[in-house]
DNA sequence: GCGTCATTTCTAGACTCATCGAAGTGAGGT
DNA sequence: ACCTCACTTCGATGAGTCTAGAAATGACGC
């Protein structure tokens, strides 16, 4: 993952409502949400909510997809991945990870995606 | 961690330069580095150096101490954890993270903090 | 084809953020 | 006391972000 995805991605979630967005997406899991539902459960208006969808889906954090009338949205689990791994990688290659002073997360996959 | 601590830490590493400080310090350990010293290793001017640190400082991910003239920054460690440990509670609590679609990341230590 | 529903794109306004030179502050040396 | 060094705060400017109503698009049933 490239530095400048990794500031999009930080990015795209560093803001209330797309976090909260984001949560509710993982939360649904795989079979995702209809934006309208996104909409209601999360109190944003319709313009706003499609804003920043399209931002998480620039920085290629939820998919989209059409069914029926509504457009679907999904969290992107090995985006998300890709992005912990990066953070943990910063974390842990440069510094002596092993000291109790330093962080103590481990990917257990998928480190580089 | 408060999702509005969350907010404001993933904002503070969603930007170049602060990404790039962040990094430095994290591979800098323990012993930190002055302020002067990133600014000459990452050719960024004193004043935008020092708003960058300010804001880093706010998020809580970098510490300050006094040394002599300098002033000494060092990577806040079980910040970084915590909101590691943030993000991937909200990959796995709500949703099947057994899954091969979902996370597949662990905290070994310090999930809360 | 037409009306309707779900959603996006357009648009404009308010607000926040990043930049960096210049001036200020605080710690040491002499 | 004075000077210098390390760094921060001030201030102004330009760029980017968030918001949300109104208009446009795309899909479906009849």
């Amino acid at each position: 993952m490239e530095p400048a995805s990794v500031i999009e991605a930080l990015g795209a979630l560093a803001q209330e409502h797309r976090l909260a967005v984001f949560r509710q997406l993982v939360q649904a899991g795989d079979r995702g949400m209809p934006a309208g539902a996104i909409a209601t459960a999360l109190d944003i208006p319709n313009s706003s909510l499609s804003f920043h969808l399209t931002q998480l889906r620039n920085a290629g954090l939820i998919e989209q997809e059409r069914q029926h009338r509504s457009l679907i949205y999904r969290a992107n689990y090995p985006a998300m991945n890709a992005l912990l791994g990066y953070l943990t990688e910063n974390c842990c290659a440069g510094s002596g990870c092993e000291a109790e002073s330093a962080c103590e997360i481990t990917v257990i996959e998928g480190k580089s995606a």
